[in-house]
RNA sequence: GUGGUUGUAGCUCAGUUGGUUAGAGCGCCUGGUUGUGGUCCAGGAGGUCGUCGGUUCGAACCCGAUCUUCCACCCCA
């Protein structure tokens, strides 16, 4: 070992501490519980699918930014010897949880009663440069409902979202826009061909200025006259905030295209049955640039954003999809899902101090270590100290007390419990509250007592 | 994938006409307190200056490559 290595976590992944993981797990929880009130089940897939079923689902972009891992091997040499790159990975870890999710329904269709509901809350890994809020290995919490095109799924997913951010304390819009709407623009403009470049064009409408975008797509072909046009629809949907009024712009100028009219009138179903429900603290706004870079988004597009000044990324985005599950060969699924991204949720949280206090999972009592007489004095009461539920521990190691104490404190142990020859003589214990610093004797049978009133 | 940026002790950071043994604060360890932490006092450990290579009599400092960090683009949670 002549060079010491210095030990550090791959480009874009972390490391999480106690308290880290405690702070994710309540994000994680609160997710969770309002995900199975709506009667959502758990499921699991691996880390890696086989490439191909990933491939493709993503758009170009997708596909460059999709983890590939490297075949082992005879095949890598074989590949490597035939120069046949094709074959030199076989395998990917997963770019997010839908598409694998398809893969699992069609596999599965014969043990799962639709309409399916399910949630997923496992990492997803993606191989573009890290930035602040962005990672490489990160956590999606993920819905979604497969076998179904009812509306009410949407509203629903609207309720959820709602559901999730009221408990976190994190006021947010909830934007939502219709992928009709954009094939129906692309077709009003003149460009039904070019969808995928008009979409993420104007999904960086809230970016940049209308004109930069314009000029954007004059590059990609866009004719003079759909830009005319373009600029007038877009304009109209970015000074009508309100969205009724935004509504009835666009029923004018998609009047008569068919794409047009179903798209308005799903969002209006939404509309009109979420103002019926209400919502606790979220608002609900149509959003014209609302675009998704995902190409699998065929009906209603959500994403939210924190309702706060400053200028921070989407906390959570979805939509609806009408064949993933074609491709793996099982058309007709019509699927709508949300997800929801934890770390970028929690550096919201964290930036806003919104974490609970008091919601540490810590050791509440801890038994100074003595001796091995003494220790097995205190390692007998911690059974029932334990079945009555309070978390407790006794130092391993009979060390000089004030490292003991220091352990204590630095854990931020509130109580900590002393059992010396004296103590056992009086079986019982002296119990000193490392907030206020007072100690007493206490018998040993009136500890769990003591403590539950503390 | 493109452009830029950062990297010195566990952490946050000082440290230029390149020149002897590289510093601070916090943290850590030991003692003051043989059964008492958080405060205080005294002492101590810890760095081949991201890595590799080059220029130079001499490099933390200049140059190149590479890795990492952060930022913009691309895209996205």
């Amino acid at each position: 070992m002549s060079k010491q290595y210095k030990p550090s976590t791959p480009k874009g992944t972390r490391d999480f501490l106690p308290t880290v993981v405690q702070r994710r797990n309540y994000i994680f929880d609160t997710i969770k519980t309002v995900f199975e009130h709506y009667g959502y089940q758990p499921i699991e897939t691996p880390a890696m699918e086989n490439l191909e079923t990933l491939t493709g689902k993503y758009g170009e972009e997708g596909d460059r930014l999709i983890f590939k891992i490297l075949a082992r091997g005879e095949k890598l040499n074989k590949a490597l010897a035939d120069f046949n790159q094709t074959n030199l990975t076989e395998e990917a870890l997963r770019y997010d949880l839908t598409v694998p999710f398809a893969r699992f329904v069609v596999q599965h269709q014969n043990d799962l009663a639709f309409p399916f509901r399910r949630y997923q809350i496992q990492p997803v890994w993606r191989a573009d440069r890290p930035q602040k809020g962005r990672y490489r290995e990160f956590f999606q919490c993920d819905a979604d409902v497969i076998g179904t095109d009812s509306l009410r799924c949407e509203v629903e997913i609207v309720q959820m979202l709602d559901n999730v951010f009221t408990k976190l304390g994190l006021p947010v819009e909830i934007k939502i826009n219709n992928r009709k709407l954009l094939t129906a623009l692309a077709a009003y403009v003149g460009e039904a061909d070019k969808l995928i470049p008009l979409t993420i064009a104007i999904d960086k409408l809230d970016k940049m200025p209308l004109d930069k975008v314009l000029a954007d797509l004059d590059n990609q072909g866009f004719s003079a006259e759909a830009q005319t046009k373009l600029k007038t629809v877009l304009e109209a949907a970015r000074d009508l905030t309100d969205s009724a009024a935004l509504m009835d712009k666009m029923e004018q100028v998609f009047a008569g295209n068919a794409d047009g009219e179903k798209g308005l009138e799903e969002l209006r179903y939404v509309f009109s049955k979420v103002k019926t429900l209400g919502l606790e603290t979220s608002k609900l706004r149509f959003d014209m640039s609302l675009a998704r870079g995902l190409n699998y988004y065929t009906g209603a597009i959500f994403e939210v954003v924190p309702r706060t000044d400053e200028q921070v990324g989407s906390i959570s985005g979805g939509g609806r999809y009408d064949d993933l599950t074609g491709v793996f060969g099982m058309p007709g699924m019509s699927g709508v899902g949300i997800s929801f991204g934890a770390d970028r949720i929690y550096d919201m949280l964290e930036a806003r101090d919104g974490f609970p206090k008091n919601e540490t999972a810590g050791t509440e009592l801890l038994f100074v270590n003595f001796g091995e007489t003494e220790a097995d004095f205190c390692h007998e009461l911690l059974g029932s100290i334990r079945k009555a539920g309070i978390r407790a521990e006794l130092y391993p190691d009979a060390s000089k007390m004030k490292k003991q104490m220091k352990y204590a404190n630095d854990k931020q142990i509130k109580f900590v419990a002393m059992v010396g020859e004296d103590e056992m003589a009086a079986d019982s214990v002296t119990l000193k509250n490392m907030e206020s610093g007072e100690q007493e004797l206490i018998g040993k049978n009136e500890l769990i007592s003591k403590l539950k009133m503390l």
